[in-house]
DNA sequence: CTGTTAGCGCGTTCAA
DNA sequence: TTGAACGCGCTAACAG
């Protein structure tokens, strides 16, 4: 065993009480200038560091956020993921992660090793196969605010950071129109996600504002899986209108599509166009990449969620219960690439 | 303050003692089965659940294991990561995170705070730019065992997970030679890495065996950014004897070198040949993807690295130091990609 | 079978 | 300017 030395023993060494130990190390005022010393002296040589655990066992507190998101290795995720760690540690808190694979389960059982591990607070993107929030709404009885970003529940009372996919499906729109197409079909995700509500709403507001009439046929969705992305792509490609260009999901499921509609001997960028939305730094290295991509600015959302957080647990007086809810909308912006 | 109920709140309800609670909580043989439901049937009612830090207080342990990684973003540390969350949730251990971003500083700095926090072991893979290792033997006096992984310091007496990057390279090699390339470079990564030096190792047996002399300015390292790939490519292609392939560090830079080979007109797989290591997903959609990839199993690492950080920590008698070091080496495949 | 006591390391009263 | 005492929630050693 490591015996690290505590404050009981520098007293112990120094012939003080602990308080006074505790209270020179905290450079309280009421202590004299040489024993001040001393201690500090003393604790320096024993290599004496206060046992963080111990502080926040009897301060009721953790000083650590959990982190629940989808999937790490999409690189939305681990960026908004760097943020929310580089803007934790500058406020003194760690973080501690877990991946929910889009997974309701997992994300209920993280939810609960959480709370065990009294986190003091929750960041979460949810899974995209989560159809009820009540875990999440349970967190409230325990006193653990929960900050929700770009993938959010579409229930009133919650603290969030989002990007206004509705804004930026517009962009995405009018680029196409203004680049002729008037035929536009959209792959998009799961109808639980208010992103995907946002991006339908888009959608129809900017044929609206052209003004072209609203063919739902033209909206199907993906379960963002391959598979789902090709159901999709053989359902658009088979209808009488046939789409000239479409507004997919995300980058991955536009690469999934762009492989089905080559694969079905179409050409990229003149047969069919595709715009997305994320704008993955790996589009660049892609043979086809979508002509544009709505960026979400995932470190922006990730650092604002934090901020956020980390505000609601420092205004913690202990009596007035604040019931407002913090939202803040990052305007997406449309990204475009240079196809040659 | 959401008062939940501790287990004195429970004993005094029920006018027993508080240690009886605790015992019946955790089925103690010498309780009464009629104490035993009592207890339980009241637990339940209050929603009661056991201070998870006041225990890990006591018992002087965190049951938290620090992994430090340089970037999550890529794809092969997300990997590697899931399995380590995934492994240390499987034995009851939370996971706190940090990324170095490949900064030496960073990484010291990330280490001092999981030093404050108590951590009980950490799993690693090393900053590109770490030069050396103290803060890591430092380490030892804190009794925080450390597992290194992928990225290994070559120092002896720690424990590690690696893959063989000899026998790897060797499979590379041989691949290209079988395909009659004669004059085969390499991008290799920055020299203080083990895994660059195994590199060299099986670069030059995999000549000797064949017999092919060895020229030691076919191989040119890159610190891993665009710039020092474009440069090592520029060393390379202004050689008298040119290489018609090259074995690079790893998928990004690969991507890289082959950008920089098709600005300068070179036509892949015709006038030059790459060979990277990693074999990532993404390699699937790239428009001129490496010919073949030295997988490394990401997964398999995190998870192996965890399992002797788990068995490293319940194997803590107090006593009995037991200076054995444990490793254990993935055997590296060879990928090929079908590129038509 | 159950209760009492003590202590993990620290900060914070209250009292001197 | 300092010390003594207490408690955070829990487990464990020692008594009954």
């Amino acid at each position: 065993m490591s015996n690290l030395p505590t404050i009981t023993e520098i007293a112990k060494k120094l012939n003080i009480s602990p308080s006074t130990v505790s209270r020179a190390l905290h450079d309280h005022q009421s202590i004299g200038l040489r024993t001040k010393m001393r201690v500090r002296q003393l604790a320096s040589e024993l290599n004496y560091e206060p046992n963080q655990n111990a502080i926040f066992f009897q301060q009721r507190k953790t000083f650590t956020i959990g982190v629940i998101l989808p999937e790490l290795s999409e690189a939305f995720f681990s960026a908004a993921f760097s943020a929310i760690e580089d803007t934790s540690y500058k406020c003194k808190y760690s973080v501690l992660v877990g991946q929910s694979h889009d997974s309701e389960e997992r994300e209920k059982k993280i939810i609960e090793n959480m709370k065990l591990n009294r986190v003091d607070g929750l960041i979460v993107s949810i899974a995209k196969h989560t159809t009820s929030y009540e875990h999440f709404e349970r967190l409230k009885k325990y006193d653990i605010p929960v900050v929700f970003f770009d993938r959010i529940p579409n229930i009133p009372n919650i603290h969030y950071v989002a990007c206004n996919m509705e804004t930026g499906t517009m962009k995405a729109m009018k680029f196409l129109l203004k680049s002729g197409h008037r035929v536009i079909g959209m792959i998009n995700g799961p109808e639980k996600l208010y992103a995907s509500q946002q991006r339908v709403e888009g959608y129809i507001k900017a044929l609206r504002s052209h003004p072209l009439k609203y063919d739902p046929n033209l909206i199907v969705s993906s379960d963002l899986t391959r598979e789902g992305t090709e159901r999709a792509m053989e359902q658009l490609l088979s209808l009488k209108r046939k789409p000239t260009a479409l507004v997919v999901f995300n980058d991955y499921v536009a690469l999934d599509a762009i492989q089905y509609a080559r694969s079905k001997k179409l050409k990229i960028n003149e047969d069919i166009t595709f715009v997305s939305y994320s704008n993955l730094p790996m589009s660049n290295y892609t043979a086809f990449p979508p002509v544009a991509s709505v960026e979400q600015f995932p470190y922006q959302q990730g650092q604002k969620a934090t901020e956020i957080l980390v505000e609601l647990l420092s205004n913690r007086t202990g009596n007035a219960e604040t019931p407002t809810y913090n939202n803040f909308t990052v305007e997406s912006q449309l990204a475009i690439h240079d196809c040659r």
